[in-house]
DNA sequence: ATAATAGTGTCTTTTAGACACTATCGT
DNA sequence: ACGATAGTGTCTAAAAGACACTATTAT
């Protein structure tokens, strides 16, 4: 082992002088933490939407535990060693709500950072945001209860409720107006989500995975309609299609129901997996 | 002080009975860190463009430590605790190459946490993107010598060049394609920030502002080409003008140069700060 | 005058949107 | 038959794009 008069002169020959690999099994021999470092965990914003109820819906969990107690918020966690961020958001979605998500269906959103955001101390969170059709929920150990809250758009406002809770969270300002309110800052994250998916839905119609495999083309107007909060009548039926229709394909009939059978669309595969 | 029969009772007791105060001091007191935490990095992509070489330019640093030394790397470090990533990012840009950029000008890329990215052990990088008028560059501590390297799109390749250095990346399959390769994951960095620019500059042209403050039409139909990759001249003067005077104005003349004088244009408040 | 650049105007093609119409079901 | 839903076709207005033309400068 080599001698070194001072402990900066080692640093300063590890780093400046040696090879890399003397360098890396010298660093990995340190005491480490050298720098502070922050707790890391990932958030999910996980949509479905109801079609007998004809609403958007988040998954909530209420936290077990402090910071937050009893308060509802994102369903997530600490990323462990070894992991990159997407495969921490799929085990913790897995865990927390019993919902199996791949990867080519989880796109990431926004990694939050604000000094104070968590209680706790220093945490940073790295968002994700997914769809898929409507499953039950089950609620893990970190959780008392697991929900899904109906989102819905009024005006620039979005409410997001379940039973007798009412969260209320302003598009424009990105502040939440109601009495009941998220943990952290879930409510930043959730908009972001939002505004995300209201603009870019035109042209990448992955939202439409809230609806399951197959859709029909008045269901795909009524999901987009909910993130425009408008009606889905104005969304013109003909016009929705004829604009669409490059990005799904008809794969049968819908024989049920009032009125003439719709015919069932899906998504092309290329808006399935590997978004830009 | 209370008393627990076991630490698991005490931190049942404080997580899910005592008040979220009472957790908050007690989480404090505790032995940190319970969990094993990454180190958290940010990377700058900076661009700028030069009129005479009419080049696309990017900022990129040589090494001068372990690991990757004597490689060229995006400026970039560790984050310090009560910042912020993007108050990280600005610091260590200044610090760096001694630019100043505005926390308005600084657009969140993508966070890279793949295990083993970095040798020295669990580190993930939150990444940013943004664009500033062409100026000299002062290499801080830790870097050998800071260059604006050419960046030339050929087909789907870009090329990064600066003197007898020459970086090739490959826009389809993402990887590094030269002899000469950048550290860490930056190529993956630096291709996603092209995409993105590709993407998204005819509807939000901040590319613009590799210009500087100020610029004429024609000098903007050359930095959209270079994102496309083709000559300016395929690029109509007059229809692009008319569809992209609505994101900026008119504020004077150029007196000088070869051919009719020129109108300056500069970008609207608008597509400077606040983005999405 | 000519080459080089900047800017205007016109025409065509494409796309987006309004809207009237036809088709098929349950009641 | 009628209301409710699904789907088609047509017409118009707006946007995108091709291209010819005019304007101003250096040489």
């Amino acid at each position: 082992m080599k001698e070194f008069t001072s402990k900066s002169a080692e640093k300063h020959y590890y780093e400046k002088e040696a090879s890399e690999a003397d360098f890396l099994t010298w660093y990995q021999a340190q005491d480490q933490p050298k720098y502070e470092k922050p707790s890391v965990t990932v958030d999910m914003v996980l949509m479905c939407y109801n079609k007998e109820e004809e609403q958007l819906k988040i998954a909530l969990i209420q936290r077990k535990g402090h910071p937050f107690r009893n308060s509802w918020a994102l369903p997530g966690g600490f990323v462990n060693p070894n992991e990159s961020t997407g495969q921490s958001v799929i085990r913790e979605t897995q865990e927390e709500i019993g919902v199996t998500i791949s990867k080519q269906n989880i796109e990431q959103l926004h990694t939050f950072s604000t000094p104070g955001r968590d209680p706790r101390g220093w945490v940073i969170t790295v968002s994700y945001l997914a769809f898929i059709g409507e499953e039950p929920l089950s609620a893990g150990d970190d959780a008392n209860q697991v929900r899904w809250f109906s989102l819905e758009r009024k005006a620039n406002q979005i409410y997001l409720t379940s039973g007798e809770i009412e969260i209320i969270l302003d598009l424009v300002t990105g502040a939440s107006v109601g009495k009941d309110t998220l943990a952290f800052d879930h409510s930043a994250i959730i908009l972001k989500a939002f505004k995300r998916v209201a603009n870019k839905m035109e042209h990448e119609p992955q939202v439409l995975l809230v609806l399951g495999k197959d859709f029909t083309i008045t269901e795909a107007r009524k999901v987009f309609a909910k993130f425009l909060g408008i009606d889905f009548k104005m969304i013109d039926h003909s016009n929705f299609k004829k604009s669409m229709l490059q990005y799904f394909t008809e794969v049968g009939e819908k024989p049920v129901g009032i009125g003439r059978p719709s015919k069932i669309y899906r998504l092309n595969d290329a808006f399935l997996g590997d978004k830009m």
